[in-house]
DNA sequence: CAACGACGGTACGGTTGCGTCCCGACGTGT
DNA sequence: ACACGTCGGGACGCAACCGTACCGTCGTTG
């Protein structure tokens, strides 16, 4: 038996707080400034102000950094979505999801690990569990209590409709990167409830052009 | 004047086309490969196996190559677009954006490139230029017609508009990665169509706006 | 209060890529 | 046939980064 019981790291030998957070901060400025690519520990340590030493005291490499930080950063922020409509739910995500991308930072990293996703299984499969899960779970609550209301066909395909739900804010805002307009989301909630097909029983309004 | 009249390089004096060939295929694979950020020309130059002088006399640097070449490569290929029915333009441009998104390399590039557009001035400029500009003329040719036809609500807002034809698949294809399954592409069309606020029967007279 | 033991920081060799320079090879035009 | 002039290739100096080893420092615990 080698390892004999063993005083506890204490006082100045545990790991400080303040350089954890420091370095996550960096880390998440770096991946934006110069995304998954191009990262390097040095410009990390660098810019938190702290040495490579107390980097890799902490994780093992630089996709164990990257992994544990996104995967922690992407937790938490899940939406009750529960207004009893699906028009509700869908406005209250889409609200959601532009406030996550209105932060520059998640705006840029985002794409950025996507892009690399497809070439990093360990990133792809981190992501997927964070995000493509997640989305599946709401967009599943969403859709099987619309369904439940009668508010959508019973047929509707999940899959399918997260793509339609995600992918039209999700390209304006991080990848056309356009402004998001007075009324955009209004309309887009109208838009895609009606490509959902959402009964058109249900009052549609529709965007009145602005008179003054 | 010290440029006088100078005999015109011929014989061996002269850029061969084989070698610009080999180097613009193997920078679409480098940049698949690793991506933008990544990308050394070193490792372009042993993939097409030439040497790097070869690279650098035609391409003043990295971002000059990767600009010529993808303007190049995104050019041609607009479908004509003109079956007479807003359902039948999605289907075939769907059908072109799938195609296009099947190939491995546009699939990795493309959003690389996307994610790079975000902090690179010159790269966000040419893709403006090569793929939201295209996207705009053939959207804007697409729901124009539309409109004519009575299909869509004249007040269809081009952007919005764009964001729900373009981005529902390209979530899917580039992003999430999922395959098409049967039909998928024909309920889209449906989907986009209803969201785009088109009738399913008749044209729809333009609903009241509902003050809210 | 003194020993402990991990702390953060610096220094190091090794690797990779950049951009340039020089070289012999080569095909055309005079 | 020869001179021309760029070709592709290899080598070079320079810079950045990786991951590790070693150092003195520091707060807690017995």
């Amino acid at each position: 038996m080698t390892t004999e019981k063993r005083r506890a790291p204490a006082g100045a030998a545990v790991l400080r707080d303040e350089i954890t957070t420091a370095i996550r901060r960096a880390l998440m400025q770096e991946l934006a400034a110069v995304g998954y690519g191009r990262l390097s520990i040095e410009a990390v340590a660098r810019r938190a102000g702290v040495s490579k030493t107390a980097i890799y005291r902490r994780w093992s490499s630089k996709l164990d950094l990257v992994l544990e930080i996104v995967a922690a950063a992407a937790h938490g922020k899940l939406p009750a979505l529960d207004t009893g409509t699906l028009r509700g739910d869908l406005a209250l995500l889409f609200q959601a999801v532009a406030h996550a991308l209105r932060h520059p930072l998640a705006s840029q990293i985002i794409p950025d690990l996507l892009a690399e996703a497809a070439r990093n299984p360990s990133i792809d499969a981190t992501l997927r569990q964070v995000l493509h899960a997640r989305q599946q779970e709401i967009g599943g609550r969403l859709v099987t209590r619309a369904v439940q209301r009668g508010e959508l066909p019973a047929d509707t395909e999940l899959d399918a409709a997260v793509d339609l739900i995600v992918g039209p804010l999700y390209w304006r805002l991080a990848i056309a990167r356009l402004p998001l307009t007075d009324g955009y989301l209004d309309n887009l909630v109208e838009s895609v409830a009606a490509g959902l097909g959402a009964d058109s029983v249900l009052p549609r309004p529709r965007a009145a052009p602005i008179s003054g």
